[in-house]
RNA sequence: GGCGGCAUAGCCAAGUGGUAAGGCAGAGGACUGCAAAUCCUUUAUCCCCCGGUUCGAAUCCGGGUGCCGCCUCCA
């Protein structure tokens, strides 16, 4: 079976065929970077990180895009949420781009995130951005007022494809005032006027502004992956008025295509509810990573499925604990056997036989399947079952094992990065155990058992490792 | 009000016509100086409710109930 994808805009599984064959272009919008970023950023990156990692898999050449908003992405006041940032911070709004973006990477990285392969902000892309506009401008799709310009959704009647509703509905139900200069409510900002005083602005051939919030995305898209390209991805909360105006954006300036599977994922909720900013529900990646390891929050994210709404509670990031163990304790008991018997790493997933063969199919039909990883997850701790059944067995089957450690490898920490990474940290655990062991030596001293005290001097000796009895207590070092 | 989605064991969660994956928690057992880890066994006669279609439905259709998302703040 080919890879099928869940497609928005047809809302329907699709058999994939990229543009390029061979190759795959991705966007995923980004975050605007202003806050720390919280789990339920989490749940999206992780999903389209194995997206990314499981298309790669398969082979595809990918370039994954996404992008930093570090301007135009205005609160419910008409306030800049980095102007926001930067006030409650007292930090020039670029300062607060720098801090929350290397925040963001940071946190990425520690979730072992694979990273986009461009990651363009919109403050560094406002000459495309003009560019575009200035296109629909010219092709009567977009108007300018008092210095700000609109896109005309009259203009573009198939404005509300991708997220169903339609420009009559959607006018009956508008909140309130239409403001401004807008002719019809529906109409988005491309380009705002910016006062004095604001100060992200930019020259433009309507005067002094900024970008509007969804203008950066077509635009950057477009310029790295050309148009149209094969997938865009995001959360399922921007589909509406966001990816609509993507779109909308794409079509009426170039009217060549976007994107052509929409791929978006369901929200991480928190008693039911959407963990948000707003909503003061959120846990911080980072403190989520000081109580859990990384592999545990990628398993958290991953036994549900991308495209549903995860329900978050500490019970839940428990089981994600213990379960990554579980998983790490048999690709740990399965390393073991192998490096026992010095046998070598199998590479070749494809030359598996047998139930590791077996594993590995179940394992990539389910990712295949608009990527389900949670039953792709769950064919793995079948498989840490079985292989822990085996090692207990006299004569466990050499290859047997060896295709297990092959997919716990290539599927389970490769593909989806839920295995905790092996080996320990064995930092500053040297002193640690010097000091148990001086302490240990010194009970044995003070109850004159010399013959053994003075043992673990010697044993310690002939390591390297030098003990000298001070008035204060026992001192060590390293000798060579 | 409009549009969309969801409802599966104590918790998280797959499964979209053929008779309920997986994880956590729980129970019994093996092993163990104790503990942990590991292993074995076990835990939903049933998938929100009521009708219907079908030889057969958690899965399809109709109605209802509850919850959620979006409707220019949000990944």
């Amino acid at each position: 079976m080919g890879l099928v994808v869940y497609n928005y805009l047809t809302r329907s599984k699709e058999t994939f065929k990229p543009v390029t064959p061979g190759r795959v272009g991705m966007y995923v919008c980004g975050p605007t970077v202003y806050d720390h970023a919280h789990l339920g950023h989490a749940k999206v990156y992780v999903s389209f990180d194995v997206v990314n990692r499981f298309l790669r898999f398969l082979g595809y050449r990918v370039r994954y895009v996404q992008n930093i908003t570090d301007v135009g992405h205005l609160l419910d006041s008409g306030e800049d949420r980095i102007h926001r940032g930067a006030a409650r911070e007292k930090l020039e709004p670029m300062e607060v781009v720098e801090k929350y973006a290397w925040s963001y990477f940071d946190d990425m990285d520690a979730l072992g995130v694979r990273r986009p392969d461009i990651s363009p902000r919109a403050s560094g892309h406002v000459t495309e951005q003009i560019e575009l506009i200035q296109c629909m401008v010219d092709k009567g799709v977009a108007y300018v007022s008092d210095g700000s310009v609109y896109f005309s959704v009259d203009a573009y009647p198939a404005y509300g494809r991708l997220s169903r509703r339609n420009i009559e509905e959607l006018q009956a139900g508008t909140r309130v005032e239409a403001l401004e200069g807008k002719r019809n409510p529906l109409d988005f900002a491309l380009w705002k006027h910016a006062q004095p005083e604001h100060l992200m602005q930019w020259p433009s051939p309507w005067g002094r502004g900024y970008p509007g919030w969804h203008i950066e995305c077509t635009a950057m898209s477009a310029k790295y992956l050309g148009l149209p390209y094969d997938i865009h991805g995001g959360g399922l909360d921007n589909i509406f008025p966001h990816n609509e105006s993507e779109i909308a954006q794409a079509d009426a300036a170039f009217g060549e295509g976007y994107a052509n599977y929409w791929l978006l994922a369901g929200s991480l909720n928190v008693d039911g509810v959407k963990m948000s900013k707003s909503l003061g529900n959120f846990v911080t990646i980072k403190d989520a990573l000081a109580k859990a390891d990384p592999a545990a929050l990628r398993l958290l994210v991953l036994t549900g499925h991308y495209r549903s709404p995860l329900a978050f509670t500490n019970d839940a990031l428990e089981a994600a604990r213990t379960g990554a163990r579980r998983l790490g304790a048999a690709r740990d008991k399965v390393a073991a056997y192998m490096s026992a018997r010095g046998l070598p790493p199998e590479e070749d997933l494809a030359s598996l036989q047998g139930e590791p063969a077996e594993t590995r199919d179940r394992c990539v039909e389910s990712l295949k399947d608009d990527f389900n990883t949670p039953q792709a997850a769950g064919v793995l701790f079948e498989a840490a079952h079985r292989v822990n059944t085996l090692l207990d067995e006299p004569s466990p089957p050499e290859e047997t094992v060896r295709g297990f450690d092959a997919l716990f490898r290539e599927v389970g920490d490769r593909v989806l990065g839920i295995i905790p990474k092996a080996g320990l940290d064995l930092t500053g655990l040297t002193p640690r155990l010097m000091e148990l062991l001086l302490a240990l030596r010194t009970e044995l001293r003070t109850a004159r058992n010399y013959p053994l005290a003075d043992r673990i001097r010697e044993e310690l000796a002939t390591r390297g490792i030098s003990v000298e009895d001070h008035p204060d207590g026992p001192r060590w070092r390293m000798d060579r």
